[in-house]
DNA sequence: ATATCAGTACTAAATCAAATAATACACATA
DNA sequence: TATGTGTATTATTTGATTTAGTACTGATAT
């Protein structure tokens, strides 16, 4: 379910923190839902276990999850509303649309692709 | 006028390329016009020459410039219909729109934010 | 109680891309 | 001929990422 690309710039905890951000939003992980454990999640996926504790650290902080020693990592209520969540998202498509306009796309043609992209199947 | 981001994790010589392309086809830099020599701009960025070089090989690669052996490096034409430059301002602003689908952002919100940028005055 | 699984913390080492350093060569031009 | 240009090469340094290994405390089921 959760793939990685290993030969890809973005960190792998990167990735992973990404990855559970999306299917928390997007309600694939409901709140209050456990999470793999670190060691579990680390052996699924063919990676050191301090890599998956630094994504479920970075997650915490962000308040996307909360942890609770001794039982394990749980998905927040509210991820939805995640203000530090939604404001990344912004701020790429914001990022994004410069780098369009810079390059003379036409204002209706990004449009029209931001629409392709929600008329797509969701994919997670 | 070229500013980097030295904390960035975007490598300094994707910076730049970005920076040109985006100077490229805006027409703040025209076609045939000379860029920079290699060390000169190593030395205004404050950087490596070979950095620089890296920079130069790969927009050359991609059509941006052309270089010519003891004369220097210049502008290409038609920047502004490089295919592979749309390709990836497209490309960016879809993966982008993306994370905004994912995290439950509407679609009229990411729109109304592209419009916004394409509003904004224009700084390169 | 105790074995097991959970998060957490810490230090050390390995890895790898990015960046720097230092030269050297060939071409163009004033 | 001197200077400035792009290009090429090798070596080294740097720093973030990842791995490795160990150890501690808390929760839970048997």
């Amino acid at each position: 379910m959760l793939s990685l690309d290993f030969t890809s710039r973005e960190p792998i905890y990167e990735q992973l923190k990404n990855k559970i951000i999306k299917l928390s939003a997007s309600g694939v992980l409901a709140p209050n839902e456990k999470l793999p454990s670190v060691r579990n999640l680390a052996k699924e996926l063919l990676v050191n276990p301090n890599t998956v504790q630094k994504a479920y650290q970075d997650l915490e902080r962000e308040g996307v999850i909360y942890s609770v020693p001794g039982r394990g990592s749980f998905v927040s209520e509210g991820i939805g509303e995640n203000e530090r969540v939604l404001e990344n998202a912004r701020r790429a498509l914001s990022a994004a649309a410069r780098g369009c306009r810079s390059v003379r796309i036409r204002l209706e043609d990004a449009l029209e692709l931001v629409k392709k992209v929600y008329r797509e199947d969701e994919r997670i």
